[in-house]
DNA sequence: CTAATAGTGTCTATTAGACAGTATGTT
DNA sequence: AACATACTGTCTAATAGACACTATTAG
C-alpha cells in the first residue's frame, strides 16, 4: 500500500466526515468595504468641485481596538449565506439596499483577531454617496483616501471631517511569475484588525475592475456629465486622463440625454446616463 | 437617538465581542482545484501530441456523495492559516510542494454540504503534470476538460482513463453593470458538493489571468518550444491563435536557449525557457 | 517527395496617445 | 474680456489580425 493510497483511504474521507479536535469550528465574519466618490463643496465658481475617493469607517466603542476605526462588519449566521450576511450588515449599518456588492477576499491569518480565531470574508460595495447622506450614525464617517506609492510601499492617508490617519502597506509578490501578491502592514496606528489589508486589496481590485467593467456607474448618480465621469476615473486611478481618449473609450457605455448642466463659469455640459445594453 | 445610532452602539460592537446563538461557530474547509495540461501519447509521428486541459479529482469512499468525484480538500485547522491548510492538503494528497497557489473564492451557501454548515475557501493550483506522475493514488485521477459554451450555459465534459462525466452550469450576471456573475448548476450527476461551481469559477479565473499574467509558465516544463506553449494557451482558452501574433506577444516573456527539439516529422524547434525579469 | 510544424515579413485594421483648436457659459 | 471647462478633429504611435511565404525535418 503506497503512502498516497493510505492517505486517500484515511485522511480525505476522514476529514470530510469527522470533526476532530484539531479541526474545531471557528467563527466567520464578513467585513464590508464601502467605496464611494464624494465632492468638495465648490469654492471657486469656475472650477469643478474636486472629487475624493472615499471609504466608510466605523469607530469602535469597545475593546479590542477601542476607539480605533474599522470597516463595518459582523458575524455570519449559521443559517445565512455569505452575501446575505453582508447585505444584512450593510442595510443595518448604512440603511441602504440594492447596492453593488462583490466578494473581495477571505482573510484568515490565525492571529488577525486578538480574541479568538476569526476568519473574515470581505465584500466590496460601491455606492453613490448621496443615497446615504443624512443617515450616517455618529460612529460612522466617510474618509477621503489619498494614495502615495513609492516602490513597493503604498501609503494610504485617510481624512474625515474630524480625523486624519494613515497606514503603509508593502506589496509583496508571492509568485514571480504572476500578479499574485499580498500585502504586509508596515505602519498602522489607528485602524483595527487587519483592515489595512482589506482596504489595500479593495483599492487594487477596484482599480483593475474599473478598466474592464462598468462598475464605476454604481458610484455615479443617474445623470452626470462626461467631465464628472472622467474625474471619478481619475480620482480612483490616481492619474490624469486625456479627454479625447476618455470620450472615445466611454462613448459606447453612455447615452446622451437632452438635459444640460449649466451654472459653472464655463461652457455648459450635456448630461449623460449609463447605457447598459451595448 | 436615531435608528442608526442605536444600531452602532449595539449591534456592531455587540457582534464583535459576543457570540450569540445565532452566530454559532461553523466549519471551514478548503478545496483545491488543481489544473494542468497533459499530452496525448503521440499517434502520428508527424503530428504534435494533442494537449488537454485537465483537473485532478478524487473519488469519495464514504457518504455523503459516496463514489462520486470531488476536489481534494479538508478542514482548516483552528491554528492554521488558510493557505497553509491548502498547502498541507496539497502536499499530503499529491506529494508536491512549492506549487503555484492562489485563493479562488469562498463558497458559503447554507446547504452546500448535507451534513452541516461548512464554508469552503477554494484555492487554485497550477502544476506541471510530469512532476506528479507515478505518485497518484488509486482514488485520484486526472480528468481532461472539454468545454462547450452555448448561450449562457457552459457544459464541462470530464474524461479520465476510466470514466466519463459532465456537468452543465449557467452563468448568471448578478449585476448588469459589471462582470460580476455567479454560476448555477443545471446538470450534475457525478460530482460531489458544489464542486461544479468551483471548477467553473476556476476555469474562468484561469482564462482571465492567462491573458495578463505569466501564470501559464507554472504549467510548463523548464524547457519548451513556442509551438507547445501556444498549444497550451489554445487548450486553456479553447480557441486557435495565430502564430505570428502569438510570438510577438510572448517574445518578451521567454528566453531562447541553444537547445533544439528534434524528432518530429518536420522542422526542429528551438527550446525556450521562461524569462521572469522583463 | 510529402506532410507537418517552425519561423519571418509585411500589409492592414484597430486602438491609444498627444495636442491643437473651437465653443460657450459665468462673472 | 477672461477664465474654465466642453467638445471635436487629426496626426502619430503602438498593437492586433491576417495571410503569404520560406525553412527544415522524418519517413
Amino acid at each position: 500500500m503506497s503512502n498516497n493510497e493510505k492517505f486517500y483511504k484515511s485522511e480525505v474521507d476522514f476529514l470530510r466526515d469527522y470533526n476532530p479536535d484539531d479541526f474545531e469550528k471557528l467563527s466567520l465574519t464578513t467585513d464590508i468595504l464601502i467605496f464611494s466618490v464624494s465632492s468638495d463643496t465648490q469654492r471657486n465658481y469656475r472650477k469643478l468641485p474636486k472629487k475624493h475617493f472615499s471609504v466608510l469607517l466605523v469607530k469602535r466603542g469597545t475593546y479590542p481596538f477601542k476607539n480605533k476605526w474599522c470597516l463595518p462588519g459582523g458575524f455570519v449566521g449559521i443559517k445565512e449565506n455569505l452575501e446575505e450576511a453582508a447585505r444584512r450588515i450593510l442595510l443595518n449599518e448604512t440603511n441602504i439596499d440594492n447596492v453593488y456588492l462583490e466578494q473581495l477576499y477571505t482573510f484568515g491569518q490565525v492571529d488577525r483577531d486578538p480574541r479568538m480565531r476569526i476568519v473574515s470574508t470581505s465584500y466590496m460595495a460601491l455606492v453613490d454617496q448621496k443615497k446615504l447622506k443624512g443617515n450616517l450614525s455618529e460612529n460612522a464617517a466617510w474618509f477621503d483616501i489619498t494614495i502615495t506609492e513609492k516602490g513597493s510601499n503604498m501609503k494610504v492617508a485617510l481624512k474625515s471631517d474630524q480625523e486624519k490617519m494613515e497606514f503603509v502597506v508593502e506589496k509583496k509578490l508571492k509568485d514571480e511569475s504572476s500578479f499574485n501578491y499580498s500585502y504586509i502592514v508596515v505602519e498602522n496606528e489607528r485602524l483595527a484588525f487587519d483592515h489595512p489589508l482589506v482596504i489595500s486589496t479593495g483599492i487594487d481590485r477596484l482599480r483593475n475592475k474599473i478598466e474592464y467593467t462598468d462598475v464605476v456607474f454604481n458610484m455615479m448618480p443617474e445623470y452626470f456629465t462626461l467631465g464628472e465621469l472622467q474625474l471619478v476615473y481619475e480620482t480612483i486611478l490616481g492619474e490624469r486622463l486625456l479627454a479625447p481618449a476618455f470620450r472615445r473609450v466611454i462613448k459606447d457605455k453612455v447615452e446622451k440625454t437632452d438635459m444640460i448642466k449649466k451654472g459653472g463659469g464655463h461652457r455648459p455640459s450635456v448630461l449623460y446616463k449609463y447605457k447598459s445594453d451595448h
